[in-house]
RNA sequence: GCACCCGUAGCUCAGCUGGAUAGAGCAUCCGCCUUCUAAGCGGAUGGCCACAGGUUCGAAUCCUGUCGGGUGCACCA
């Protein structure tokens, strides 16, 4: 058991000890009730407020229930002073031994040091990517992808089950169009002189090899066919073929998805009826009329009566349609039953979607919470555009000439590991700059590589310790550890409260934060054995200390794994 | 016109789901460094947390309004 969650069941015991002694109401609400590192490390190593939490409600005032419950604190072997400071907070210093125990606890963990049970084994789905399966994944899509991923390891890690989900938009208008251009490459393949591709078709030479393939399969039995005999055969083959690419792209950043839901099978298993009459049979849907936009009217504006969703009940401002007036279902009514089926198999859904989705963020929730009764929990992460960058100059990019710069791309060019922690060096919902030059700088002004340099420099120990030949002791003494190495062992002791907090609040980003605060920390204490002999991992003549700072080293080591684990992001064991 | 995201050091950004004196890197200034792994190290300067109210023991954090930037706004996905 770590350390934060052993003081999270001590506070729990001593507080009930309070109560049955009367000195605490019984059934206050603990809630509010915390055992945090106090920001300024000179407070000490623990602080809680609890005092200061309950004095209201327990009719009484914060110092004199904090005195009490300081008696209690200090009654405990693990604390070695206990001291009540300002409105009532009170602070702890651990005794060194339990520093070290904590310690002894990443070695014993390992991998698993900093898995947490927080998710009580709730079902999260995860749905990310889910680009439209029209062409090769291009950088766009490339953030949402790495967050996405990461933010399902670290519930996975924080003890949920968790599935991760793509949505292949293969029912709308824009796969028609990919069918209507693979037509175009397939006679092509057949010889015909086609020339420039049509405006408004995918120009891409990805759909050559559709067409290649359609011509070997049908030969020329659809070259002049009416579109009705042919669309939904070549959609599907187009279709089957760019989820085959993307999922060879998504393999490039080591991302693979459990279920790849399809909008069309939805659509043909009727789903998106049954989610309509199960809403209109609660006054939820009903035929109206939409009024026009605001600001700027389209020309061919009119007012039609569609099937519309209530979800202004739900805090959108406008209901929406859920069928076109062609009695087609929007994309909307199509996702809302989709929706619905992930909330059939999970307890709280997540999607992960670009910024430009924003303003239908309300409607998707209002359905959510429409269909689930409000039970399911259910947020949509944004996830801001990336800036392509070049030596501080823009990329160009036309997506309509079809150069836009694809992922597979990017990835040959840096590597999935650069790629994947520096698109979480930034939270979701900030814009980001993507700048090939410096994601690969060799310097301390870039996290991926200032982290990856302290796992190696640890990595490199073990040898370094060999070749000067000094025996080492594998389960050193650990009361020599100093206050530096102290310092350090604190910082990694929050290693499992970054994972619950970055599972808690969906912000995968915070698992870099912390690892790069670690691997400074790491620095530090390293370069002190710059100015001072003495205070190096390895010193000769002392077998002992540096079996002592090795094994600290080493759980270090374990720890910025665990966290590059979650990112996704392999450890080096040596700078290239 | 409306909605959403954002506004923190000169710049790029954190800020642990309300805690104590708001942090890091870059830049600037001052020192140091030829090494247990080189791609540096230590220190200093720098803030009305956009602004104004409110909530409470306590606000960068929550609420309301204002200003400024970004994005999106019928049956497109």
């Amino acid at each position: 058991m770590t350390l934060y969650v052993r003081f999270a069941g001590h506070m729990a015991a001593l507080l009930d000890a309070l109560e049955s002694a009367g000195d605490l109401p019984a059934g206050l609400n603990r809630k509010a009730v915390t055992v945090e590192p106090p920001r300024d490390p000179s407070h000490g190593d623990l602080a809680t407020n609890a005092a200061m939490v309950l004095a209201k409600p327990a009719g009484t005032n914060p110092r004199a229930l904090a005195e009490k419950v300081a008696e209690h604190l200090r009654a405990l072997d693990e604390v070695e002073e206990v001291s009540i400071a300002g409105p009532g907070f009170i602070n702890m210093r651990l005794t060194p031994g339990t520093w070290a125990g904590e310690l002894q606890q990443v070695a014993a963990l390992a991998g698993d040091y900093g898995r947490s049970d927080i998710g009580d084994g709730i079902t999260v789905n995860v749905e990310y990517v889910s680009a439209n399966p029209t062409g090769p994944m291009h950088m766009g899509h490339c953030r949402g992808a790495v967050v996405g991923d990461a933010l399902a390891s670290v519930l996975a890690y924080a003890g949920h089950k968790v599935i991760r989900e793509y949505y292949i938009n293969d029912a709308g208008g824009q796969v028609d169009v990919l069918a209507r251009s693979a037509h175009v490459r397939y006679r092509e393949a057949l010889g015909e002189a086609v020339g420039e591709i049509p405006e408004g078709l995918y120009p891409g030479d990805y759909l050559v090899p559709v067409g290649e393939k359609l011509a070997a399969e049908y030969g020329d039995k659809f070259v002049g066919a009416p579109e009705g005999d042919w669309l939904v055969l070549f959609r599907q083959t187009a279709v089957a073929m760019m989820m085959d690419m993307i999922r060879d792209d998504l393999a490039l950043l080591g991302i693979h998805h459990d279920v790849f839901s399809s909008e069309a099978e939805l659509q043909a298993a009727g789903k998106p009826e049954a989610a309509e009459k199960w809403l209109r049979d609660h006054d939820l849907v009903y035929d109206g009329v939409l009024e026009a936009p605001k600001g700027e009217v389209p020309d061919d504006w009119e007012p039609v009566e569609l099937p519309l969703f209530r979800s202004t009940k739900f805090g959108d401002d406008q209901d929406r349609p859920i069928k076109k007036s062609n009695g087609s279902w929007t994309y909307f009514g199509a996702d809302m039953a989709y929706h619905y089926q992930k909330a059939q198999n999970a307890d709280q859904l997540i999607d992960i979607w670009g910024a430009d989705h924003a303003g239908t963020v309300k409607r998707i929730q209002a359905a959510v919470a429409a269909l689930t009764e409000g039970k399911a929990r259910f947020d949509v992460k944004l996830v801001q555009m990336v800036r392509l960058l070049r030596d501080g100059e823009p990329v160009k990019m036309s997506k309509r000439a079809g150069n836009f710069v694809t992922l597979a791309d990017v990835v040959n060019e840096v590597g999935k590991d650069v790629v994947r922690f520096t698109m979480l060096t930034r939270k979701a919902d900030a814009q980001m700059d993507f700048d090939f030059a410096k994601v690969v700088e060799a310097s301390k002004d870039n996290p991926v590589f200032y982290v990856q340099y302290a796992h190696a420099r640890i990595a490199s120990l073990g040898r370094r310790a060999q070749e000067a030949g000094v025996t080492i002791n594998e389960s050193p003494d650990l009361s020599r550890l100093g206050t530096a190495e102290l310092d350090l062992i604190k910082l990694a002791a929050q290693f499992p409260r970054i994972v619950e907090g970055a599972a808690q609040n969906r912000e995968p980003h915070r698992i870099s934060f912390y690892l790069g605060d670690m691997a400074a920390a790491f620095h530090g204490w390293w370069n002190m054995g710059n100015d001072d002999p003495s205070a190096r991992v390895i010193v000769v003549n002392d077998p002992e200390i540096t079996s002592v700072r090795l094994f600290l080293a080493r759980q270090i080591g374990q720890i910025l794994r665990n966290g590059l684990a979650l990112m996704g992001v392999e450890a080096l064991s040596e700078m290239q």
